[in-house]
DNA sequence: CAAGTATATTCGACTATTGTAATATTCATC
DNA sequence: GATGAATATTACAATAGTCGAATATACTTG
């Protein structure tokens, strides 16, 4: 396979590839938000959300209308939100070992030594 | 939703972010395959591959059993090619939109002026 | 147990991503 | 056109991800 269609993947996988990105785009699923009303669910910095959308922007997995003084957000194509639901199945499936993952991930550095 | 199952999810597109790992899935998705036989596959050096495979281990996205010598690798959960083929179907929804998004990337640092 | 093969790990340099703070832009209203 | 609200951008420090080179480990066979 064509490498570029492989970091094409890997550019969106990566756009994916963040926390507040992924609540963003769970706020987005049911249907479009204005920036500031993902700001205020997120309960986040007004900057660092807006560099969030930047990317998701950037990567073309979200599209933006400007209605006056406010920007309407919402999810581009809607199989992202089965890439979404799929990955909660996925976690489903693993529950038990994740969260074992995810202990390991609280303290890693204690756990060194 | 629990801000650590984002951060789980999160990780685990993080695994997939990289177009070398993409690569290691796309061609354990039929079956497994040792460390070597991708190795030469992806006709990348020996220490590179071995350490994307560590990424996809230790995100627990694949499996290894080891037979004398080798080390067989294989994808844990098939719901991970149900992904890959979303993002293929993803991919060819927005093929026109996704050559120019490659093109600039190719060439970033000559449109910049 | 010496030598070879397959794989993994560590190290250091480099690049990319992130968050905060500060500033800029855009639009609406007076 | 000045003021305020909503959003975006820039700059910088901190952290994390990547690659190649060298080294380590584990297993096999003579």
């Amino acid at each position: 396979m064509h490498d570029s269609l492989r970091r094409f993947k890997a550019d969106i996988f990566q756009a994916l590839a963040h926390p507040t990105r992924i609540a963003i785009l769970e706020l987005l699923s049911p249907g479009e938000l204005s920036a500031g009303a993902l700001i205020e669910k997120l309960d986040m910095e007004q900057a660092n959300v807006s560099q969030h959308l930047a990317v998701l922007r950037a990567k073309q997995l979200v599209s933006n209308r400007k209605v006056g003084n406010q920007v309407f957000y919402s999810i581009r194509d809607p199989i992202l939100i089965d890439v979404l639901n799929l990955m909660r199945a996925y976690f489903h499936a693993h529950l038990k070992e994740s969260l074992s993952m995810l202990d390991e991930m609280e303290k890693p550095l204690e756990t060194v030594r």
